[in-house]
RNA sequence: GGGCGCGUAGCUCAGCGGGAGAGCACUUCGUUGACAUCGAAGGGGUCACUGGUUCAAUCCCAGUCGUGCCCACCA
C-alpha cells in the first residue's frame, strides 16, 4: 500500500487513529514514484525563478555506451546534494545533463555487435551505413545511463538534455575548429604521433598507458664503413625498428667514439649507409653509449633526426606490419614476429654481441590494448601551449579554485608542460573535421562545405586555374578530410555549448559562468584542463569558479574496481537491495576530501539502518500525533526539553550547511547522522515519552508541536542527501497541510535566539545524571528491571531542585522509583558521583561491597591521573606566562572539577568501607 | 627521475597546536508498544619512528622507514 495515499485520514479527531507509516521503509515502493512526481512536476527545470540568482553545474557527461558505475554514483550524489541544497535556498538552479558520444568506445561497441551478428564489418559496409548503425544503436541503448541516474535520484534538468553530437553541439564544434584554425591555433602537421595499431588511429598522449614489461636489451654491431672489422655497438629494446635506422648517435664528449663522428655505418640486413652523428642525447652511461636512430619510430630519435637532418623512414603499415620500405624478406611481417627474425638474422651474421634482460616501460593504448607505435603521419594539432596560458592564469589568480587546493599543483604541472594536442582520429564516429583538400593539397577549412567550395573557387581563381574553378562551381573537386575529432574536443566546450553557444541565448547569458565542476581527479587533464582552455578562449571567462575534485571509489580492500579483477560493486544492485538513499548516504558519509572511498556492502547496510531509524522516529511522531501546528514559533516553547531540542536543531542546521558549502560532505553526513540518531532519537524522543503520558496537557501539546517541527526540520536538512525517504515522510507528516513538495521547500533559516544556554545546561545535567546512573547500575549488574530509590547524600541543595524539575525524565530513563534527600547515613548502596552531588542507590543488601569498592577506586585512579597532569601543566611558569588566559582558566577549572570529583569519590569509598 | 598523498582502536576512517573520536566488529545485559535494520553498558590506542620548533605536538618543521597514486622519451 502507498503510505501516503490518503493523508487526510489522519486528522479525524475522534476516529481511531490509523497508522499511515508501515513498520519499515520500503524504498522500492517509493523511489520510482517519487522521482516521477518530481520530474513530471517540472521541479528539476531551471528558469522558474527568473528573479533569483542562478546556480549551475554541468554534469560530466557519461559515455552513451556506459552504464552507471560507483564513480558515477559518487560523482552524481555529490552534485545532487549541491543542487538540491541550492534549489531549496531559492536559487534558479540548473543541473545540465547530457551524454558524450565517446568516439572510440562507441565505435568499438557497435563493431563488436556487428562481429557478433556475423554482419559485414565497418569497412565493408562503408562509412555512411556504419554511422547509421551507430545512431540506431544510440537510439536504442543510449538512454541506459540517464535512466540509471534517475534511479540514483539525480535532479538534472532533463528537459535540457544534450548529446555531444546533437545538432547544436556539432555546430559549436565546427565553429570552434574553424575559428582556431583561422587564428593559427589549429594546424595540420606531419609528425610522430602515438598510433594504436589495433584501432588504426592516432591517440593522444593521455590515452597512452605505460606498462612495465620484462624485455631484453639487444646489442647489435653495426659495421663502420670503410674500416673492415670495426664495429659500432648499439643497444636496443626494439630490434625490428633497425630496418628504419637512418643514423647512429654518440655523445660529442665520448672519447670512445670521437674518431667515428662524421663517418658512416652500413646498416646490417639493409645495407643502407647511415651517418654517425654527435648528439648530447646519447648518454655514455646507457647501453653501449651509441644509439641507433629510427626517427620515424621513436619520439626522441625524431628530434635528433630533425637536428641532424636524418632520413625519416616509415617502415610500418597502419596495422604495424612491416611495409615496402624494408627488404623484401621482412615485408608483411608483424612487428613482433619481425623482431625474432631480425635478431636471428643478426646473430647469423655474427653481429649480435649480447642479449641482456631488461625491464622497461612499454606504451600501450588504453583502448586498443596493444603497444602503441610512434608513427609518422599527417594529423591535426591544437596549439595547447598558447591556449593553456590564460587557463593557467585563471587558476594562478584564483578565479578558478581547486578544492582540495592541492589539485591545482597537478593542474599546473601538466599545463605548464603541455604538448601539442593531437585532435584528429582515424575513426568514423565523431565530428568529422571541416577541412577540404584541393587537388594540389591546398586546405580549405570552413564550417560548411559550400563555404569551403567558395573559398576554393576564390583561391584557384586567383591562381588562374579556370578549369578547376569551373568544377568547383559545380560542387566538385574538393575532398573532405575523413578524420574525426578527439571526443574530448567536443567535451571541452560542454559548459557553453550546452547552453546554446555560439548563439547568444538567454540561457548562455544567464547560466555561464557555471558554479562548480564536480569531478574525479582522473579527468583533470582530459577534461577540466581543456574546458578551461576553451572556456577562456571562446567565452573569455572561466567555465566555473570552483573545481571540486573527489576521490575514487575503491573496493573494501582499497583496490581499484575493475571488471578484470571481478571486484566491481554495481551501484544498481545496491540500490535494488538497500535503496538509493542508503547508497547516497554511504557515499556522502565516506566522501572525505582527498581520500579514496573504500566501499563495502556492510557500510551500505549500516547507513540503510540509519534510514530505517529515521523512518521509525517519524513513525513514533505519527503515533503520538505530532502534527505540525500552523504558525508554530520554535522560539516560543516553554518546556526545557523543547527549548533544548530547538537549539540542537539550529546547531545541526549550521553543521550540515557548512559541510555542504565547504564541500566537506562527510561532515555534513555525520552531523546529520549524529543529530538524528544520537540526539533526536536517543534523547529527545525518550524525553518526550513521559511528557506524552503525563497529565500536563499544555506541555503535551507543546511537545507534540515541537516534535513535529523538529522532524520537519530533519527532513529539510537531510533532503539533499537522502531525497526519497525525506520526501515520502514529509508528505506523510504534513498531509493536507503540505503546500509543496520537499524538493522545492525552503531551506530553514533560524534566529540566533533558538539556542538557550540555560536549557542546554539543564539537559546536559539530566543526560549526565542518567548516564552515570545507568553506567553504575550496569557495572554492578543491577538488572534493568529493578527500580531503585535514589538518595541524595551530598549536594542536596544543588541536586534536588533539578531532580525535582526533571524527575519524570530521570526516573523513567534511569529506572528509579524516587529521588529524595537522604535523611540519615546510607549503607549498602551503589554510589553515583555527579558534578554537584552524590547519589546513593540502596540495594537492600545485594550490593557487592568489594565490587563497588573496586569500581570507585578505578574512578579515583582516573581522576588522580587527570589531576596529576593538570597540576604539572599549571605548575609550569612558562604555561602560565605564555598560554592564552582562556586556556589557563579552562585548565584551572578542569583541575578544580577533577579535585571535587576525586573528593566525592574518596568519601563514597569511605562510606563503603565503613559499611563493610 | 619529478609530483601528490597516506601511516590514529581488530577493520574502515574522521580529527590536525591546549581534555584521544566515529562507524563496524567484539564482550555483558535487555521482548520497557518508534525502531532487534533496536536499546543500555563496557573492553580496546606510548596517534609509524627519530630529531627539532613551542609554555604546550597526534596535529607544525626536518629526516627515516613503510605504503599508495599520478606524470615522465631514456637506448
Amino acid at each position: 500500500m502507498s503510505v501516503s495515499s490518503k493523508p487526510n485520514e489522519r486528522s479525524g479527531a475522534n476516529t481511531p487513529k490509523t497508522l499511515m507509516l508501515e513498520k519499515s521503509y520500503k524504498p522500492e515502493e517509493v523511489e520510482t514514484r517519487r522521482y516521477q512526481e518530481w520530474e513530471e512536476g517540472g521541479y528539476f527545470q531551471c528558469g522558474k525563478r527568473s528573479d533569483a540568482d542562478t546556480y549551475t553545474i554541468v554534469i560530466p557527461p557519461p559515455n552513451v555506451t556506459g552504464s552507471l558505475h560507483m564513480g558515477h554514483a559518487l560523482n552524481n550524489t555529490l552534485q545532487d546534494i549541491l543542487i538540491r541544497y541550492q534549489r531549496m535556498n531559492g536559487l534558479d538552479v540548473l543541473w545540465q545533463p547530457g551524454t558524450d558520444h565517446a568516439g572510440i568506445a562507441t565505435q568499438m561497441v557497435v563493431e563488436r555487435q556487428l562481429a557478433a551478428n556475423n554482419e559485414p564489418g565497418r569497412r565493408d559496409m562503408g562509412r555512411e551505413a556504419f554511422l547509421e548503425r551507430v545512431w540506431q544503436w544510440k537510439a536504442e541503448s543510449g538512454g541506459t545511463i540517464t535512466g540509471q541516474l534517475r534511479r540514483l535520484g539525480a535532479s538534472c534538468d532533463w528537459s535540457r538534455e544534450r548529446f555531444t553530437m546533437d545538432e547544436g553541439l556539432s555546430k559549436a564544434v565546427l565553429k570552434v575548429f574553424v575559428q582556431l584554425y583561422k587564428e593559427g591555433l589549429i594546424y595540420r602537421n606531419k609528425r610522430l604521433v602515438n598510433w594504436d595499431p589495433a584501432l588504426e588511429t592516432a591517440i593522444s598522449d593521455l590515452e597512452v598507458q605505460q606498462q612495465e614489461v620484462n624485455g631484453n636489451l639487444w646489442y647489435f654491431r653495426y659495421p663502420v664503413e670503410g674500416e673492415e672489422g670495426t664495429y659500432l655497438t648499439v643497444a636496443t629494446t626494439r630490434p625490428e625498428t633497425m630496418l628504419g635506422d637512418s643514423g647512429v648517435a654518440v655523445h660529442p664528449d665520448d672519447s670512445r667514439y670521437a674518431h667515428l663522428i662524421g663517418k658512416n655505418c652500413i646498416l646490417p640486413l639493409v645495407g643502407r649507409k647511415i651517418p654517425i652523428v654527435a648528439d648530447e642525447y646519447a648518454d655514455p652511461e646507457q647501453g653501449s653509449g651509441a644509439v641507433k636512430m629510427t626517427p620515424a619510430h621513436d619520439f626522441y630519435d625524431f628530434e635528433v633526426g630533425l637536428r641532424h637532418n636524418l632520413e625519416m623512414i616509415n617502415i610500418m603499415t597502419p596495422k604495424a606490419k612491416l611495409n615496402d620500405s624494408v627488404p623484401e624478406k621482412y615485408r608483411g611481417m608483424d612487428r613482433f614476429e619481425a623482431r625474432k627474425v631480425i635478431v636471428a638474422d643478426i646473430e647469423a651474421l655474427g653481429l649480435l654481441e649480447k642479449i641482456e634482460d631488461h625491464v622497461h616501460m612499454v606504451p600501450f593504448g588504453d583502448r586498443g590494448g596493444v603497444p602503441v607505435e610512434p608513427y609518422l603521419t599527417d594529423q591535426w594539432f591544437a596549439d595547447a601551449e598558447t591556449l593553456a596560458k590564460p587557463a593557467i592564469e585563471a587558476v594562478e589568480q584564483g578565479r578558478t579554485k581547486f578544492v582540495p587546493e592541492n589539485w591545482s599543483k597537478t593542474y599546473y604541472e601538466w599545463m605548464r608542460n603541455i604538448q601539442p594536442w593531437c585532435i584528429s582520429r582515424q575513426l568514423w564516429w565523431g565530428h568529422q573535421i571541416p577541412a577540404w583538400y584541393g587537388p594540389d593539397g591546398e586546405i580549405f577549412v570552413e564550417e560548411a562545405e559550400s563555404d569551403a567550395y567558395a573559398a576554393a573557387s576564390r583561391h584557384y581563381a586567383e591562381k588562374g586555374d579556370v578549369e578547376l574553378v569551373k568544377r568547383l562551381e559545380q560542387g566538385e573537386g574538393l575532398v573532405r578530410d575523413p578524420d574525426v575529432l578527439d571526443t574530448w574536443f567536443s567535451s571541452a566546450l560542454w559548459p557553453f555549448s550546452t547552453l546554446g553557444w555560439p548563439d547568444k541565448t538567454s540561457e548562455l547569458q544567464r547560466f555561464y559562468q557555471t558554479d562548480v565542476l564536480v569531478t574525479g581527479f582522473d579527468i583533470i587533464f582530459f577534461w577540466v584542463a581543456r574546458m578551461m582552455m576553451m572556456g577562456m578562449h571562446f567565452m573569455e571567462e572561466e567555465p566555473f569558479h570552483t573545481v571540486y575534485v573527489h576521490a575514487l571509489v575503491r573496493d573494501e580492500k582499497g583496490q581499484k574496481m575493475s571488471k578484470s579483477k571481478g571486484n566491481v560493486i554495481d551501484p544498481l544492485v545496491l540500490i535494488d537491495e538497500y535503496g538509493a538513499d542508503s547508497l547516497r548516504f554511504t557515499l556522502t558519509a565516506l566522501a572525505a576530501p582527498g581520500r579514496d572511498v573504500k566501499l563495502s556492502t556492510s557500510r551500505v547496510e549500516g547507513y540503510r539502518n540509519f534510514i530505517t531509524k529515521l523512518w521509525s522516529a517519524a513513525r513514533f511522531c505519527e503515533m503520538n500525533e505530532c502534527c505540525p501546528v500552523a504558525g508554530f514559533d520554535p522560539a516560543s516553547v516553554e518546556q526545557t526539553v523543547n527549548k533544548w531540542i530547538v537549539g540542537e536543531v539550529a546547531k545541526a542546521e549550521e553543521a550540515i550547511r557548512s559541510g555542504i558549502l565547504s564541500y566537506r560532505f562527510n561532515d555534513a553526513g555525520s552531523s546529520a547522522y549524529q543529530f538524528v540518531w544520537n540526539i533526536f532519537c536517543d534523547w529527545y524522543i525518550e524525553f518526550a515519552k513521559p511528557l506524552f503520558s503525563g497529565a500536563d496537557e499544555a506541555a503535551k501539546a507543546e511537545t507534540r508541536a515541537t516534535a513535529a517541527w523538529a522532524l520537519e526540520q530533519i527532513l529539510l536538512l537531510l533532503h539533499p542527501m537522502v531525497p526519497f525517504v525525506t520526501e515520502e515522510l514529509h508528505e506523510n507528516l504534513l498531509g493536507n497541510g503540505r503546500e509543496k513538495p520537499l524538493i522545492v521547500s525552503d531551506w530553514p533559516k533560524y534566529d540566533q535566539g533558538l539556542r538557550n544556554a540555560e536549557a542546554d545546561a539543564d539537559m546536559a545535567w539530566v543526560i549526565r545524571m542518567i548516564t552515570e546512573i545507568r553506567s553504575a547500575r550496569s557495572e554492578m549488574n543491577v538488572p534493568p528491571s529493578a527500580e531503585l530509590d535514589a538518595l541524595v547524600v551530598e549536594g542536596a541543595d544543588a541536586v534536588l531542585p533539578r531532580a525535582e524539575r526533571y524527575g519524570d525524565l530521570i526516573k523513567r530513563m534511569a529506572r528509579l522509583k524516587d529521588i529524595t534527600a537522604a535523611e540519615e547515613a546510607v549503607s549498602g548502596a551503589l554510589q553515583v558521583v555527579l558534578d554537584d552531588g552524590v547519589l546513593a542507590l540502596p540495594l537492600a543488601g545485594v550490593v557487592d561491597f568489594a565490587q563497588e569498592k573496586a569500581r570507585l577506586e578505578k574512578a579515583v585512579a582516573k581522576a588522580d591521573g587527570e589531576i596529576m597532569k593538570l597540576d604539572k601543566k599549571l605548575g609550569n611558569p612558562g604555561f602560565l606566562a605564555k598560554a592564552p588566559d582562556a586556556v589557563v582558566q579552562e585548565n584551572k577549572e578542569r583541575l578544580a572539577d577533577e579535585r571535587a570529583a576525586r573528593d566525592k569519590l574518596t568519601e563514597a569509598l569511605a562510606r563503603i568501607s565503613a559499611a563493610m
